[in-house]
DNA sequence: ATTTTTCATATGTATGACATAACTTATAGT
DNA sequence: ACTATAAGTTATGTCATACATATGAAAAAT
């Protein structure tokens, strides 16, 4: 009913902002622009296109976020040469709305916790091989605790998870990895705590260990397996 | 020489519009903000905030172009739901990646790719089978075109791929394929071109041929040097 | 009852001012 | 002469305010 003509729809000119924005990116994909180039002021930019200059700040700021610019205060702003971690926000955002069922999230994180497993193997070097010892240690130390053994291991843990993330020398998966593990925080602490609480805190450990082992025998086999035991239980696949 | 101090490093705080950002994140993480909600009117949320109504709009504008929300005029803004075309692709184009960037690039696709399979081997359905096929014929096709070739064997590859992150029945999971792959566009652009123009078309088709069997066989072993053989000249690890 | 007008609302844009960080140059103190 | 401090410059970061404009709803006119 009343339905717009549809030979009608192209007249909806673009915003300011986004016409800013496209002026840019065709700067630079003409290569008028290069990455490492200072873009002028944002003053000058908006007198020259005949706006705001808060209109220029938005483009601006969006194309930052985007990893196309990078502003540096009193400098100017400058082209980006290279990736920009933020490259990876709209995936992280595209997660977080999009975060569905539970099994689908499980799969998400087995497959980003092995995918980090295996950076981890391949760069990892040997102090940081023991820092992963260390906090396997402060693990079973907290198993023997009268209080707050859950709370003190799940943070363990949490910093266990983290640090191999870390020795896989990859921002972008860093990032990734992180997200879906703070997504996936609630239900990891009630297995954890289920676990626990129910007297199987070793076999906890050791799923655990088997992952620490791994990355100490450069071991690629089983991954998934592993990684999914270390949150899972066995009996609940 | 005149090192900062390390130590001092952490009180560089937070942008305020940075702030903002986290802050909406946050409230849609914690499920306060659910998609479809409406969120407070800009000049309110600034005074909520204790920040300018332009911080809050540039926070809103990244937001919106990242994908999380959506305005409209004289209605207000509301949190995306479902997903919405990233402008991301455009914008990497005309940016020439580093070495660092390009190889966390790679391990970032060979990972997620990887991921991608292993979905793909547990949830496909024979009809998809069927459809993957028919696209690796498409393929096939292409390589003995005059024209285009390179053009042609591309867009059917991208196809190739998607529809293997589809089997995976995973839409968060699917949605990092995509943003990782469009990150990757002009790299793989790139090596593809190179090979086919190099007459070693023949093996591009073989390592996609591969990928197909694998999802037909169930078959979970090397998947990465699979994966990697796909987009990667042999030679060239 | 239906159309038109008016109005309220919230985003879109513009303008101007000041704050702040980093770099440059000038000045003062030894 | 040389360093150390101070002042100036530049460009981004933030704030405040005003007005424009699109949309939907209510009120008025037909």
């Amino acid at each position: 009913m009343d339905q717009k003509p549809s030979y009608l729809k192209s007249l909806k000119k673009e915003s300011v902002v986004q016409s800013v924005i496209n002026c840019l990116t065709d700067a630079i994909r003409a290569e008028d622009l290069k990455p490492g180039d200072k873009i002028p002021p944002e003053p000058e930019l908006a007198e020259t296109l005949g706006v705001a200059r808060s209109s220029v700040r938005e483009a601006v700021k969006i194309l930052t976020y985007l990893g196309v610019l990078e502003s540096k205060r009193s400098e100017g702003t400058f082209v980006c040469s290279g990736y920009k971690e933020s490259m990876i926000d709209p995936m992280v955002y595209g997660i977080i709305l999009n975060k569905d069922s539970f099994e689908n999230l499980m799969e998400l994180r087995e497959m980003t916790e092995a995918g980090m497993m295996r950076l981890a193997i391949e760069h990892h070097d040997e102090s940081e091989l023991e820092d992963l010892e260390a906090i396997l240690e402060e693990m079973r130390n907290a198993l023997n605790l009268k209080e707050n053994r859950v709370d003190t291991f799940f943070q363990a843990d949490n910093r266990f998870h983290d640090k191999i993330a870390e020795m896989g020398k990859n921002p972008m998966a860093f990032k990734i990895n992180k997200v879906v593990r703070s997504l996936t925080y609630a239900v990891r602490y009630q297995t954890v705590s289920a676990m626990i609480l129910s007297g199987r805190s070793d076999k906890l450990l050791d799923t655990h260990v088997e992952l620490y082992e791994a990355i100490k025998n450069s071991d690629l086999e089983d991954l998934d397996s592993k990684v999914r035991k270390s949150y899972f239980e066995d009996d609940l696949g």
